[in-house]
DNA sequence: AAGTGGTCTAGACCACCGA
DNA sequence: CGGTGGTCTAGACCACTTG
């Protein structure tokens, strides 16, 4: 129908497939349902609140992609378990992070060739031991002080001309963002004791440890099949000078 | 239209506006549609691909979700600029974390009490200084391994009854998300240098670094105001015993 | 005035599940 | 079999932007 309704706790000049979201979270955070608890079907919605099939239908499908509900075709609609709380950790570019500060950067290429996977760096790219990849080690700094070891495999196929990039003006992160769609993102974080080389390049107080942030990224295939890896980094930072945050509101 | 269509990228038998998403998704991922570039509006792609305005208006609006594109009522269709990589770190409960594992989850109440803020904890709440606020420490142990310290504050009127709860049966984590409705979320991670206590009651080795979470939540102010910090918590881990990790989708 | 996205409807067909 | 969600259509009205 077309007016005359009101459905939940959202502002009347709101759309209605809104409304009626805020109905059902409403019953939702009254209690009414639990989790688990199974959520009016659309065409009941469609009787109870005389809104049309596709509202009742975008507005669950909605609740469902924001991980409220749960829906299985031909079972019904039933209100999601608590999830537990994720985190967007936003991790930039680290030439532009320290550019937002207002910092300057700057970055030696430390190393930069072929070279082939050991057994470990392989098996991060599913790929047999051996296989030629290209490696690069960075240092950055904020106004000339490190602040970053960039430890970088990378597969050539994804970035073919990577050995021939200056780094010193562009961020390998940069380039490969440039080059490929990122599919996916597997980030690992965490705490630990430099070694030597790595203290000294820092230029690290004895004793003070390092975090250490590895990520993967998948490309697609070059014919969109399942995704390949495309790149295998390790950020590694002094602890005492760097802090990953982040702040989201909850799905 | 019904079939002898066939749109993007998308296998055949898959919905139609999926493969009008995999239409757009193709088209930008080959270049011929640069960020900033217009897309097809919802009329042309009617007439491109023989499809509902409704079906060519859910794939834009789920490519728009879904950060690809942006949209302007009475503009047009844009492709939205390439954007920074986030992760969704997700931190679980570390009962039902370590449960996962199927380890056995304890817990150690170090301390449980009423207490004034001080500066530091205040400005955290954008309270002032002194507020009475509730204050626990818990030494979580996995199969009776210390694993992490909880040392958080909360906000009385969060969880008025939170001085009476067992906190080796049920954690603080999981009973405010149980209290109260998660507004936003914020998170910071480093690493650093126990203190004797911490390195103590963790039982770590001499040198050893720890990783440190905080984790500052938001709830709703009674009235539905703007929203409130409900809890400040600071989660420690041995950093040889404990990684953070996240796997997911770039938006 | 023409084009855009934003929304809504009433109906339809389908695959799936459970009794 | 009836109920469920999953999808799709052909129209419609609206507010908004642009020329």
């Amino acid at each position: 129908m077309a007016d005359g309704e009101q459905a939940g706790g959202t502002a009347d000049g709101a759309p209605l497939y809104q409304r009626v979201k805020a109905h059902v979270l409403a019953r939702i955070a009254a209690g009414d349902l639990k989790p688990g608890a199974r959520v009016p079907s659309e065409h009941e919605l469609v009787a109870e609140l005389g809104v049309s099939r596709m509202t009742a239908n975008r507005a669950l499908r909605e609740l469902m992609a924001e991980g409220r509900l749960t829906r299985t075709a031909g079972v019904g609609t039933f209100v999601a378990p608590a999830r537990p709380v994720g985190t967007v950790l936003e991790i930039k570019n680290i030439a532009e992070e320290i550019a937002e500060r207002g910092g300057r950067h700057s970055a030696d290429v430390l190393h930069l060739a072929e070279e082939p996977a050991d057994a470990g760096i392989a098996a991060g790219f599913d790929l047999s031991a051996g296989t030629a990849l290209f490696h690069s080690i960075l240092l950055h700094r904020e106004d000339g002080r490190p602040l970053q070891i960039e430890d970088r495999w990378v597969l050539p196929a994804a970035a073919p001309d990577y050995l021939t990039l200056d780094f010193t003006r562009i961020t390998p992160s940069r380039h490969l963002l440039d080059t490929a769609p990122v599919v996916e993102v597997e980030h690992v974080v965490e705490a630990g004791l430099p070694d030597a080389r790595t203290a000294d390049l820092l230029e690290m107080a004895a004793g003070e440890p390092i975090l250490r942030l590895s990520r993967r990224t998948w490309i697609d295939g070059p014919a969109g099949r399942g995704g390949r890896v495309a790149s295998l980094a390790d950020f590694i930072y002094p602890g005492s000078r760097y802090r990953l945050g982040g702040r989201f509101r909850p799905v």
